[in-house]
DNA sequence: CTGGCGCGGATGGTATACCAAAATTCATTC
DNA sequence: GAATGAATTTTGGTATACCATCCGCGCCAG
C-alpha cells in the first residue's frame, strides 16, 4: 500500500522561488535559517562579498551552529556562497562569466521546461490566464519595468510549472535563484522589451497548438537573443570582472 | 594550462563521478561519509528501497550522526536518497517515470555542454585520444558490452569535461549519478549499439569541425533515440511502476 | 630588509548531550 | 473484537562541548 504522502510540503517545490519568507514559522531552524539566508542574499541585504564565520551567522539568526551549517550546505549546493575552511562563508560575487554559465544552464533547461509543456498541452485556463499576463505586460512596457520584470517571472515560472518534471523544476529554481541577483541589477538599463513581448506571444501560440519542435524552436531563440542582451547590459553595468 | 586542480580538492568536479573510492583516506568525514554511501548506492550494494536510522547509518559507517547527517543532506539534494523524518533515510527507487525524467533533463544539459566544446573547439590531442576510444568501443561492441558501456561513459564525460562551464559540469554530473543505476540494470539486455557508434562518429565529426549547430542537432538525435531505447528496455526489465 | 620558522589563538569539524515530537503499543471501553 | 486514547519508547532536531588544525603574526636569522 502506498503511504499516501498526501500532507507532504516537504518540498516547496512549485512554489516560486521568488524571496517571500512569509511563513518562516513553525518550520525546522534549519529551513528558516536556508530560507532566512537565502532571501537576505537574494535581496541584496547580504551584498555578494560578504563573508560571515559560522558563529557570526548562528548569531545572527539566533541558532546554534548546527542548523545554520546544514542550510548552508545547501546554499553551497545551490552555488549562492562558498565555504572556505577557516575563512568563513562568502556570499559568491558573479563574475560576467559566471552569469554567462549560468544563464547557458538556465537555458536549455527552460526550454526543455517549455518542451516538455508544449507536449502536454496547456489547459484552456491556464492558457487564458498566461494570455492575460501578456496583456499587462504590454501594458506596462514603457512605464513600469519593475512589474514588467516581475510579470515576466512569473510568466516564465507558470510555463516551468506544467512541465511536469519535479526534478527539472527543483534545478531550474536553483539556477533560478542564481541569476535572480544580476537579472535584479541590470533591470533599470533595460530598455523597453518589446522583442521579449512579441517572443513571448508567439511562445504562448506554439505552447497552445501543442508544437513541440515549434515551441522548441521559438523558446530557444528568445532566450539566445535575451541573454545575449542581458549579458551585454550586464557587462555594461560593472567591468568584465566585476562583482554582481 | 589546465588548473590541475592537484591542491584544490574541494570539488571532485571535473573527475569522472564513477563510483571507484580510492583514496577515502585524509579527507573529512563528511566527505568520506558521502563518497561511501554515494558508493555504495550507486554500486547497488545499499539497495533502493533499503530504509536506515540515521544511528544505523552513523554505527556502518564508525562515525557519529552530525557528519553523516551532513552527507545524507547531499545525496538527498542529489536525489539519491530521501530522508522523512522519523522514518530513517530511504534508498530512492526509480520508478519508470522517475528514470524517464532523469533523462530529461541530463539530455538537455548534456547537448548543451556538447554544444559549448564545440564552440570552444576541441584540441588536437583530445580528438585523437577520442577517435581512439572510439576504435575501441567498435572493436568490443560485440563482445564485451560492459567494456563498451565504461567507454562511453568516458567518452561523454570528456567531452562534457571540455564544455568549460563548471556549473554545467556539476549539474550533469549529479544527474548522471541518477541515471546510472537504471542504466547499470539494463546493460544486460542491450543490443550490440552499433547505432550509437556510428552516432558517436557523427559527433565527433561535428566536434572537431567546431561546428556547434550540427553537434547540436546529431547530439540530440543521438540522445533521444538512445534515450527513448533505454526507457524501452527498462520498461521491459521491470514493470511500469518497479523499482530500479 | 626579507624570508622562514614556530607559537598562540581563532575556527571549524566532530562527537555528544538534551529535548521535543511522533509512532507504536497496550489497555481500556464500547 | 475493534477502536480510541494514553504512555512509553524511539528518533530526529538542536545546542553545546571538545579537539585537531590551520592561519597569521612576530621573531630571528641570513
Amino acid at each position: 500500500m502506498r503511504p499516501a504522502e498526501s500532507g507532504s510540503r516537504k518540498r516547496d517545490r512549485g512554489a516560486r522561488p521568488v524571496p517571500s519568507l512569509q511563513g518562516l514559522t513553525d518550520m525546522p531552524a534549519r529551513d528558516r535559517a536556508y530560507h532566512d539566508l537565502r532571501y537576505r542574499i537574494l535581496t541584496g541585504r547580504l551584498a555578494p562579498g560578504t563573508t560571515l564565520l559560522e558563529t557570526e551567522l548562528a548569531a545572527l539568526l539566533s541558532l546554534s551552529r548546527t542548523p545554520v551549517r546544514e542550510a548552508v550546505i545547501k546554499l553551497e549546493e545551490e552555488g549562492l556562497v562558498e565555504v572556505r575552511p577557516r575563512h568563513g562563508v562568502t556570499v559568491k560575487a558573479l563574475s560576467l562569466q559566471d552569469f554567462a554559465h549560468i544563464l547557458n544552464v538556465f537555458s536549455a533547461l527552460e526550454v526543455r521546461a517549455f518542451e516538455l509543456a508544449a507536449e502536454r498541452g496547456l489547459p484552456l485556463a491556464e492558457a487564458t490566464r498566461l494570455e492575460r499576463m501578456l496583456d499587462e505586460m504590454e501594458a506596462v512596457t514603457e512605464r513600469d519595468i519593475a512589474r514588467w520584470s516581475d510579470l515576466d517571472d512569473e510568466l516564465h515560472a507558470s510555463v516551468v510549472a506544467m512541465c511536469g518534471n519535479a526534478r527539472l523544476q527543483d534545478t531550474i529554481s536553483a539556477f533560478w535563484g542564481q541569476q535572480y541577483r544580476a537579472r535584479l541589477m541590470i533591470l533599470p538599463l533595460r530598455p523597453p522589451p518589446v522583442d521579449s513581448n512579441n517572443e513571448h506571444r508567439g511562445i504562448l501560440e506554439a505552447l497552445r497548438l501543442g508544437d513541440r519542435a515549434l515551441t522548441r524552436a521559438r523558446h530557444h531563440a528568445h532566450r539566445d537573443r535575451a541573454d545575449a542582451q542581458q549579458l551585454a547590459l550586464l557587462h555594461r553595468s560593472l567591468g568584465a570582472n566585476g562583482l554582481a
